[in-house]
RNA sequence: GGGCGCGUAGCUCAGCGGGAGAGCACUACCUUGACAUGGUAGGGGUCACAGGUUCGAUCCCUGUCGCGCCCA
């Protein structure tokens, strides 16, 4: 029985057991052992995160894919997992150990905090998981993985190892983004420019050998920075080579205020003649730009600054050398002073010697920590790099020559700029939640990366045996004694870039390292479904690490869908406070709504603007299309044993089955171009605009009549559509159909596991096509999408018939404000005999649909009736009285104005030589028809407006 | 500064070389035997602006204006 109001949440917590319990979702399913593999891996959330609108657009798109492909009898694996989020969850655990006024992580040590982050994710991590069961994905959950589960990190291990034996990974010192706040470093992609109003200070620099005055300009050269604090760290100036205001001044040298170093004047491009006053203090240690200026340069990088963005001078060597002693006074002064005071002492102490220029508004971008929200300090330290250039040729490769394919297309762009200008990946992260990097350090501070520690130890023992460091003996007896070997060599505290075990996503979760069946069946995937501001984050690290490691690259099609954004257009933010939660919308309106809406939405290369009331009119949809089905189980709708559709009698159920066959093909054709928003949309009209709003209202006179074969045949079809509808909506709304499809019929299997709607003579061509696997590869368009597919014109000509005659006469009924509850009567005049016997068959429909008292035939529309044209015939509605004659002759000359103007629109074409001469000629056919057409919709008006006034 | 994209009905958006479409909102009417989370009918648009290509431009090209995003 069908529940009398559709509740989504009833059904909704009932439906992922059944699924569950069916283990419908389960990749290599026996009976599909023989059928092709369809693969995503679900790019894995964050796993101290919950699901935002932008995953549930994401995860509704795979399981339209998967529910898709799993209908057409495909083996689908929908890799599920989540990430273990290095800092977040860090400082997830960190946050909860001070609220519950814990020991901190460095006063517990590594190892007892890791155990409290496991425990962590034990009881609160991976809540998303359960979220995005909510929204009905049909992953297979049997199978899920976790960035930091064992075999993973084997994976990780093993990557890494054989990359630095590559020589694709190795340690360097560089600038990296440093976080001052956690500690670490942070990826690019975790950095956000901010716009903040600063200043910019000049600078003078006395040049050396002249007596500094700041009167006189030609003893100094003026330099401009938007961060004088780093200027303890200069080590030149420079001037554009170009400039010709400066350029005599390149290679002389200035004595850095304050500190005495003497530096030189370089010339560089770099420095911007137009910006500022042409010439900038070039602070390699502090700035990513100076860097590579020093760089070119051979300039010394002198950093100024330690861990936590504090001056640190005393003691450091880089700085102090060469200095005059008068240096040490300031450094002991400034020492330890943080970074925000001493701009401002320095700044002070600038002035106070007359070394201020002067300081001009500045709005410029500083790089912030998008976790910490701290000020990004560019900071020189020792990290692993990932060698990302060598990389990145095979995998822009892949995409070049077709192997993988970019959907919509314009993204192959970005991808192409960014894999060109990659810089080294910065993989190592000073944290401790992460895969700990595998290299150990000997007491020389050699470098040992290995897999495990053991062997880590076999390395070393040999080296140093090699070395004489230590005998043979020391050595063999260090290897027969773990115990010996305590503190002979230690492991690299850090951990990598959560990143770095992400790009193995689409093999580690298939069991590599190990040769395992799954990876030998799943591996490639087919897709990758992701936002376009993820491209780095994913799409391009897997390629990479996929390509090299698989020599295949890990998914043949990538599709980039939209961001979801408010309704204002502004991308939601929790700053902002526009976040629109979506399982507030699952619970408001059910998750199939939410579903659909995104689905309806998700137009290549356009952002969504998300707004509630749209989630209600799919709400809507879903109502509608419950009660149809309440319908038919009232009027004892079923489909019996062996029933063909394609052999029915009646012309309505011909036309209804016509109807449902190009539906399937416009709903099929649209999910294989990736075209969600057409395949919703198509399911929409169908559902609504023809099963509900014709089919099943022409049905009700047969239906609810006397029992008869046309009875019987028509509820069968009813009940037949209703199922083909099931099954085209289940990808969208996966939850309302399995319970319909459970409660209107005995069934032998879940409505998520039967096959999708195929028709039986459907030809050999698009069954290869099929066949042929990849839907996003574009396979041959099929350019006639009737043709393999059950089609009836006759019963389509007829059923339109009725449709146009039953809205005429509504429209002419509200027109001419008449009364619901008149029931007028209806007369053909000089109805052809087809007229004449469709209103015969269809006369109880029309009656019912139109509010007529009767129909009836005449040569000639009866003195003062309203008179309509149906197809060229005219119908008429004899309401002398009723209505006023007056009105009608308005109606009947607007309808005159109208058909002249089409006329007229026509002739305009048609009377000028060059349309005729150079439109194709089914062009200028098709005019001389429209013509025809209005000429003779014209005469019929013309003739009913004289019979109307020959009544008066 | 470089790149990508967008300006179509009040709102959110389809369409994209030959007569302007949908959903929502709005208006009027309808307690009709699946459904008021509904039905029926209707109003509403120089398709941002200016040029160009074309027999013909909302659609293609160029420019302008406005908006968004990404990168520097």
């Amino acid at each position: 029985m069908i529940e009398k109001t559709y509740q989504p949440s009833d059904i909704e917590s009932r439906m992922s057991r059944v699924w569950e319990e069916a283990g419908a979702f389960k990749a290599g399913r026996p009976e599909r052992r023989e059928a092709e593999p369809f693969t995503i891996v679900i790019p894995p959330p964050n796993v101290t995160g919950s699901l935002h609108m932008g995953h549930a657009l994401n995860n509704t798109l795979q399981d339209v894919l998967c529910r898709f492909e799993r209908m057409r009898g495909r083996d689908v694996l929908w890799q599920p997992g989540t990430d273990h989020a290095g800092i977040a969850t860090q400082m997830v655990v960190e946050r909860q150990l001070a609220e519950r006024k814990e020991p901190g992580r460095r006063e517990m040590g590594r190892a007892r905090f890791l155990e409290r982050v496991w425990q962590w994710k034990a009881e609160s991590g991976g809540v998303i998981v359960n979220q995005l069961k909510r929204l009905g994905a049909s992953c297979d959950w049997s199978r899920e993985r976790f960035t930091m589960d064992e075999g993973l990190s084997r994976a990780v291990a093993k990557v890494f190892v054989e990359l630095h034996r590559a020589g694709l990974i190795y340690k360097d010192k560089r600038l990296v983004n440093w976080d001052p706040k956690l500690l670490t470093a942070i990826s690019d992609l975790e950095v956000k420019q901010v716009e903040v109003k600063g200043s910019l200070w000049h600078l003078r620099y006395p040049i050396e050998g002249k007596a500094f005055d700041p009167s006189d300009s030609s003893t100094y050269i003026v330099v401009a920075t938007t961060r004088p604090e780093t200027m303890l760290g200069d080590t030149a100036v420079a001037v554009h080579p170009e400039n010709a205001k400066l350029e005599y001044l390149i290679g002389s040298n200035v004595v850095l205020p304050l500190v005495g170093r003497i530096i030189p004047i370089i010339g560089d491009d770099y420095a911007d003649p137009e910006k500022g006053t042409g010439a900038v203090k070039i602070t390699p240690a502090h700035d990513f730009n100076d860097f590579d200026v020093g760089k070119r340069h051979h300039l010394p990088q002198i950093s100024v600054l330690d861990r936590e963005g504090r001056l640190t001078l005393s003691e450091n060597e880089d700085f102090l050398r060469g200095l005059p002693s008068g240096a040490l006074m300031l450094a002991e002064e400034f020492d330890g002073m943080d970074r925000f005071a001493a701009r401002k002492a320095i700044v002070a102490r600038l002035e106070e010697f007359g070394f201020l220029d002067k300081i001009e508004p500045h709005a410029h971008m500083v790089p912030h920590g998008d976790r910490s929200n701290a000020v990004i300090e560019p900071y020189l330290t020792d990290q692993w790099y990932v060698d990302a250039k060598e990389l990145a040729r095979p995998a822009m490769a892949a995409v070049r020559s077709g192997e993988t394919a970019f959907v919509p297309r314009n993204w192959e762009k970005t991808y192409f700029e960014w894999m060109e200008n990659i810089q080294p990946w910065c993989i190592s992260r000073q944290l401790w939640w992460g895969h700990q990097i595998p290299a150990w350090y000997g007491p020389d501070g050699k470098v040992f990366v290995a897999e495990t520690e053991d062997e880590a130890i076999g390395h070393a023992l040999g080296y140093y045996v090699e070395q004489g460091v230590i005998t043979a003996e020391q050595g063999a007896e260090m290897a027969r004694d773990p115990a010996k070997c305590d503190g002979f060599i230690t492991r690299d505290e850090d951990v990598l870039d959560t990143w770095f075990s992400s790009a193995l996503w689409p093999f580690s979760t298939l069991g590599w390292p190990d040769e395992t069946p799954e990876l030998n069946r799943y591996y490639p995937t087919n897709v990758l479904v992701t936002g376009f501001d993820i491209i780095f984050f994913w799409v391009a690290r897997m390629m990479m690490m996929g390509i090299h490691f698989m020599k295949e690259a890990p998914f043949s099609t990538v599709y980039i869908h939209a961001l979801v954004r408010d309704e204002k257009g502004a991308k939601m933010s929790k700053s902002k406070g526009n976040v629109i939660d979506p399982l507030n919308l699952v619970d408001k309106y059910g998750a199939d709504a939410l579903r659909f809406t995104l689905a309806a939405m998700a137009v290549q290369g356009r952002d969504i603007k998300l707004s509630p009331q749209r989630v209600e009119g799919y709400r809507n949809f879903a109502t509608k299309f419950w009660n149809a089905c309440r319908f038919a189980e009232m009027n004892d709708c079923v489909v019996p044993a062996r029933f063909d559709p394609t052999a029915a009698a009646e012309t309505l159920n011909r036309w209804i089955v016509h109807e449902t066959a190009r539906a399937a093909c416009e709903v099929t054709e649209a999910i294989e171009s990736s075209r969600f928003n057409d395949a919703a949309g198509a399911i929409y009209r169908f559902v609504w605009n023809v099963y509900c709003d014709w089919y099943l209202e022409l049905a009700k006179p047969v239906i609810l009549g006397e029992d008869s074969p046309a009875k019987s045949e028509t509820r069968a079809m009813v009940a037949w559509a209703r199922d083909e509808i099931l099954k085209l909506l289940h990808p969208f709304m996966p939850f309302i159909t399995e319970e319909l499809w459970a409660v209107t019929a005995e069934r032998t299997q879940l409505l998520t596991l039967t096959e999708w709607p195929n028709k039986a003579d459907q030809t050999r061509k698009r069954r290869t096509l099929i066949a042929a696997a990849d839907p996003f590869i574009g396979s041959e368009p099929i350019t006639d999408l009737l043709e393999p597919y059950f089609r009836d014109n006759a019963a389509e000509a007829e059923i339109g018939w009725v449709v146009d005659l039953v809205t005429a006469i509504r429209s002419v009924r509200a027109e001419m404000n008449i009364p619901p509850a008149t029931l007028a009567p209806l007369v053909l005049a000089g109805a052809s005999d087809e007229s004449r016997a469709r209103a015969q068959r269809w006369s109880d429909v029309i009656k019912r649909m139109s509010r007529l008292a009767d129909i009836s035939f005449a040569d000639q529309a009866p003195a003062g009736a309203v008179q309509l044209l149906i197809r060229g015939e005219v119908a008429a509605l004899p309401l002398k009285g009723i209505v006023d004659v007056a009105a009608q002759r308005t109606r009947l000359g607007k309808e005159i104005a109208k058909a002249d103007v089409d006329i007229a629109r026509v002739d305009l074409k048609l009377a000028d030589q060059n349309f005729i001469a150079n439109a194709p000629g089914e062009i200028v056919e098709d005019e001389k028809e429209k013509r025809e057409a209005a000429v003779a919709r014209k005469a019929k008006f013309v003739e009913a407006l004289e019979r109307l006034k020959a009544a008066e």
